[in-house]
DNA sequence: CTGAAAGCGCTTACAG
DNA sequence: CTGAAAGCGCTTACAG
């Protein structure tokens, strides 16, 4: 029924050997051989089977991402299917597959990679969203199996990773907001026990300090989470500031958080500025200005990253820094 | 260094295929040699490699999940990524895995389908978005590959399926507006050439004639797409209609264009409800009232399908309709 | 440049 | 209830 290399070889008269070395397009046969073996799989239509070649070269050509759970969050951010998206994008250029799974929580996403790996159904990982003392990170550092992080892991020696240069982010914004004629710019983010909400503070902090603007704590506040609580409380804080001419959030959900308070209270003479683009962002009225993180642009070269050391073995870079993008929508 | 079948089986004193046996729990093994044999594995720490067991039973214990390329749908639409979370919890389950790509247009995803199925690395293929006249759905028959559509596909006799009833769904938000006492309520879809806009539309329809209410083709707005522009178009044919007290759209994003409209021209006194629940729609301001078509749940019941075709062949039951959940955000 | 043979690590009739 | 053997469909040293 099925077609295999035997059948190919019988057909075009040579050992099932060539015809697999004709398969991986070998040096060592003769272009006549290539030719006649060619038109032998074309004629039975043969496909080889991904499986037994796995098997045979210890090479599952596919990868493992892992995601994260959190249903509120892929709710309301395009995050992570543009990081899939990037990833498979990249991929299937090198004929790489990609599978994935969501973890509860970080034992679940341990058990997940232990799976996968354990059972050699793939030849790299992707983690996301790595913690501080991330589990899996050391599990698989200490199996040796090739994986690649999207966000920055604790020691990155050694480990492949991608991520947005988030200090980098929040300073071009303040500063393009200082060149609009912006003095006092409030700041409100997430807790600041975080990697991405430290770092976005202290772009904001650089550029002020770089514009000689004095920090003015009365126009900081940390909330807890990415959300539109946190807006929401920071801007009854903020609302009696009325010398505040903008303000910069970490975060799409904070901004609209503080806007619909602020709408309540019939102001709108503030320059709000949101975080990662989302939709719910680009659908206000008026649109939301916001920073795009380019998370296709995360998965894609995380996709570059594993595959260039499964092909290469030999890496010469070990991580890539995604540019973002300041998305002006609003023009008060 | 890898351990195999074989060390196993030398350390527990049998032979390979009693352990195979063990490990698939076969009932012809006495449970003194499943116990020898489970502590051989134990000790050391042995994982079938799961490549081998493919190519030997001829399963891969994977499925294929084909999605559209469209950046702007799955930007602003959580529904890609929830039937992806719906599918690998219920797969995970039964120990399968998911594989994913990305198809530019119905002719890529149709030339992966052939890559996935030819190299069999899948046993069973989830497509989603079905089109009247489709390729790949036609393809997957004659190849008599397991597959699952989400959506209505065109003939549903031998096609396992899951969509949500789309007829009811408008049905309900109807009457339900109806019975909060609006007598006048416009509708506003998309292309009525795709069965999902026909559907809501008929739903709509049907709900004003079971309550006795004439339909009123002054109240209707087919537009193209769905999305913001369809939604402002409408918006200014119907600002001037008075009498309308709500309107049910197909899309939370032609909500929004409607409620963008209606805000500029000051108008906020009529019932605007969306469609999709989408973080767009939530995080309005009011947040938009609208319909929940369950993703998770479509991606769910298509993976119980699939999975119960391929592990019993018979299948009772052949399609899953998924209900729609109205809901209210907004009290006026 | 090509072939025969062994091997990848499992499973499963077949035999007892 | 268990084992020896063949097989799943490829790849790749080894030999020539």
């Amino acid at each position: 029924m099925k077609v295999t290399i035997r059948d190919v070889a019988k057909e075009a008269g040579v050992a099932p050997s060539t015809v697999s070395r004709v398969l991986s397009n070998s040096e060592r046969i003769s272009e006549e051989t290539k030719a006649k073996v060619r038109e032998a799989i074309k004629k039975l239509n043969f496909k080889p089977n991904a499986i037994a070649r796995s098997l045979a070269n210890n090479k599952t050509q596919t990868l493992g991402i892992m995601l994260p759970n959190e249903i509120e969050n892929s709710f309301s951010n395009p995050f992570f299917i543009q990081v899939m998206q990037g990833i498979s994008l990249y991929a299937s250029q090198y004929h790489y597959y990609v599978m994935y799974a969501f973890a509860k929580d970080k034992k679940d996403e341990l058990k997940y990679v232990k799976e996968l790996t354990d059972n050699r159904r793939v030849d790299g990982i992707v983690i996301l969203k790595a913690e501080v003392q991330d589990k899996t990170i050391a599990y698989l550092q200490e199996m040796k199996f090739p994986f690649v992080v999207i966000g920055h892991p604790e020691k990155l020696d050694e480990t492949l990773w991608v991520d947005n240069d988030n200090i980098d982010a929040t300073y071009r914004v303040t500063e393009e907001l200082i060149k609009c004629g912006h003095r006092t710019i409030g700041f409100v983010g997430a807790n600041t026990e975080w990697a991405v909400s430290k770092d976005r503070y202290e772009g904001y902090k650089r550029a002020l300090q770089a514009y000689g603007i004095d920090l003015n704590e009365r126009y900081i506040y940390h909330g807890k989470e990415f959300n539109e609580l946190t807006g929401e409380e920071a801007a009854k804080r903020l609302v009696e500031l009325d010398e505040l001419t903008a303000i910069i959030t970490t975060d799409d959900l904070i901004a609209v958080g503080i806007k619909h308070y602020f709408d309540e209270v019939g102001i709108d003479s503030k320059e709000l500025i949101g975080f990662n683009n989302t939709a719910i962002g680009a659908y206000q009225n008026p649109p939301l200005s916001s920073v795009d993180i380019n998370a296709e642009k995360l998965g894609w070269y995380a996709g570059k990253l594993i595959i260039g050391q499964l092909e290469e073995k030999r890496q010469e870079q070990t991580h890539y820094i995604v540019e973002t993008e300041f998305i002006k929508r609003k023009s008060k």
